[in-house]
DNA sequence: GCGGGTCTGTACGCTGTCGAACATAAGGCG
DNA sequence: CGCCTTATGTTCGACAGCGTACAGACCCGC
């Protein structure tokens, strides 16, 4: 049984990944503004935003309501349940496939969650208000709304029976094609005590899994910096079962994100 | 670690609830249908047609488009995602208190998981097609929607860190008494095999901890019928640890449903 | 009331994860 | 260069949950 809290897995501070100054990217990187029909598109862009979101920071809180809606293209953020002892547990995964602050459309009790940016990087956001009314007109943007919806409540259930089912080490995997599917480069910046913290587990157990995957050549890592070497094999290894059956997921996903 | 698949969590025909002819209730004892405003009502009721839900139909399946949107009254629904070795993983329980069908509305790729009737009923449908439309009319009916989707994201991800955190003892208290709160009476109809593959675990487990329960005077059960003689006392174990702290979670509805 | 199917209880060995405490290594900074 | 902080590696005992196998108990139908 599980006894102490698992520490909210919000900062830890990683060393930055580039404290170079990376170019402002397109906001069409962002896939849900790529696909937004030219005439919904000339009308938001005036009112996009850009922002760079450094490592750690909140975008939303379970309590009060956030102020944008944000469309991360370099970045990467959680989103966390928050349990009332202080820990948190990742449910979901946002990058450029995606928007922070569904809720804001959704009205309703929010959950007590958190969004936390976990990879700094670029977004474009957008006021609330101009969101909500974008919704009211029951276009093309509330279709895209509803389809990432979708999306997303796949990818939590897909959650929650991979905490289920999966070993640390499948856990493990997962989190990273997970970041691996939002990232430009095969390198990732995030300490195992951040990684067991998302994924819910102990520090050492991240630890064992992480020096098996080094050993078969799967990853390379030194402190807070993950090269991923073979892609292929971390997609295997999230499937992989020593005895029996596997409990193999379906993928959400283009690529086998398996599970 | 694990190894065989767990079955899918259908069948097990259990002792029918009542075969005795129950009266066929209000739509309007689905929440959200009460929730309606008059003018979409009358204009929905007419469509709106009851079926009577055995244990063990499949509504939706991920693959072939379901053709109808459910509002049950009495019947309960598990949401289940599924694996490719054919086990399943319950990441949703809906009643009176929502909707089944709600990637009707959503559009995008379907995740792979299948709605069953858990506890038999009656439900109120409605064709996909009309829920379209109203959906397109962009008006109450939306945000209705919008509403429960919001809850039910809540509620997926409150079962992810359920199943990171909990114990077996304390997955089967939550499981109950998600049941509890879409029944009228303190009587539920499960076996332990059938929780058991809804939890995604072992059956022994689930005896296991219904004994404990039964001695500490919380349930009393027999052949497939539960009856829960305090319901303090579930919410309590939910939270229950011997050792430290807790990761007791935040309740998403009225009742501590704990976690 | 007898047989067979179903539901529940029990036992055993095994492994994964946990909690705790400590050891080593790699950078940052003065 | 040496100190200090942070990240990673290691060890140990404890135990929950797993897979397997089987025994009793209850219900139903013949």
């Amino acid at each position: 049984m599980n006894t102490s809290p698992r520490p909210a897995a919000q900062p830890t501070s990683c060393p930055a990944p580039a404290p170079v100054a990376q170019p402002a990217p397109d906001p069409r990187e962002n896939q849900l503004l790529a696909g937004l029909p030219e005439a919904e598109w000339s009308r938001w862009e005036p009112y996009l935003e850009l922002v760079d979101l450094p490592q750690g920071q909140v975008l939303s809180e379970s309590g009060r309501p956030a102020g944008y809606v944000y469309f991360p293209t370099t970045a990467i953020v959680s989103l966390l349940y928050m349990t009332v002892d202080g820990g948190s547990s990742e449910f979901a995964v946002v990058g450029k496939d995606g928007l922070v602050g569904i809720s804001l459309f959704m009205g309703g009790n929010a959950t007590p969650s958190q969004a936390v940016v976990q990879s700094a990087g670029f977004a474009y956001r957008l006021r609330a208000q101009a969101a909500r009314e974008e919704v009211n007109r029951a276009g093309p943007v509330l279709m895209m709304l509803l389809r990432y919806t979708q999306d997303l409540m796949g990818q939590v259930a897909q959650t929650a029976a991979c905490n289920r089912y999966h070993s640390i080490e499948q856990l493990l995997c997962r989190r990273l094609l997970l970041s691996l599917d939002r990232l430009p480069s095969l390198a990732l910046f995030m300490t195992q005590e951040l990684l067991a913290n998302l994924l819910g587990v102990r520090r050492e157990g991240v630890t064992a899994a992480a020096l098996r995957l080094q050993q078969a050549g799967v990853i390379r890592y030194s402190r807070g910096r993950i090269d991923v070497l073979d892609r292929e094999l971390l997609e295997q290894r999230v499937a992989h079962r020593t005895g029996g059956a596997n409990h193999e997921f379906f993928s959400t996903r283009g690529a086998p994100v398996a599970a």
